[in-house]
DNA sequence: AATTATTTGTTGCCATATAAACAATTGCGT
DNA sequence: ACGCAATTGTTTATATGGCAACAAATAATT
């Protein structure tokens, strides 16, 4: 009943770089985005929306964007008053919306995704592309983990 | 001057994933610390305490954790409240505090180190340490790409 | 030494985030 | 059909985050 591996290892040491490379990235992405006037988030949704011509309701892009439904109430207000997009009706549900984007938000996308992608290859430098997918590997893995790891201690709620 | 790599390539792929498995991380380290009734940025911050006996400035800390000074203040004040850390003076200056984890505060990172390295651990599952050690230097570059990133196309303040 | 510039921490405003509670609506079980 | 459970979006409270502006203190310049 010894425990080891209390020491940090190598693989504590990747978690750690892995969120402070995700915490450089995402303030490297909020300086980009603020060329059109966007924040990360912002831009994460109308991306969501981009390939949805029936839009999504707020509770699908909650799950969508990993976040919780009471965030996108707001996400939305901002970026419906900028005319990106807008609440659509649902005829079955008079709870829910649907929303989608305004041929501005479609138009601002399409401006938009092009630099966005170069961007991405840019911040990689030379590390090739078969690598990359490696590592895609890799993190999707831990990714199925942590999702596992955070539910699980404290969804004993029912 | 033709502009291909506007298409998502591996890389661009690597980066979205990259960006999700960080979010999962966090959420999951959410849930983890929440058994201590601390956020992530909480545990972070008295975490880059560990080994500094004389503490940090908040100006020092703010770098540490890559956010902004103002943030400091507050998480500051929640975990001073708590008497995990104490603001102690800095003789040869009156503006600065210097930040030092209590006893409390001590005892409470020693309390939760182990199991944070075990669970870091766990998260990548069957991935080898040499993997690892390989994508920890994959991001290093990744970091410093996205860093610059962050600060060339905006820096022209002055 | 006096003026200017920089640094330090705080405060304000706003955007984002979680979580709980809520009203309105829908679905389900009987 | 009725009543209870679940869902949808909103609101509230609180924590976190960036950024500008500020007073106080220190450093640099002349």
């Amino acid at each position: 009943m010894k425990q080891n591996s209390a020491q940090p290892g190598p693989r504590y040491q990747a978690l750690i770089q892995l969120l402070r490379t995700a915490e450089a990235l995402w303030n490297a992405s909020r300086a980009f985005f603020a060329r059109w006037n966007l924040s990360p988030s912002q831009f994460n949704l109308l991306n969501v929306l981009t390939d949805q011509p029936d839009g999504l309701t707020q509770t699908e892009l909650s799950r969508a964007l990993i976040t919780h439904r009471s965030n996108i109430t707001g996400l939305v207000d901002r970026l419906e008053q900028r005319r990106l997009v807008a609440r659509r009706d649902v005829d079955a549900d008079r709870r829910a919306y649907r929303v989608v984007l305004t041929a501005a938000g479609t138009a601002l996308l399409r401006q938009i995704l092009p630099h966005y992608h170069r961007a991405a290859e840019q911040a990689w430098g030379d590390i090739s592309g078969k690598r990359a997918a490696q590592i895609v590997a890799d993190l999707a893995t831990v990714t199925e983990t942590a999702a596992r790891l955070a539910e699980q201690p404290l969804a004993k709620k029912s």
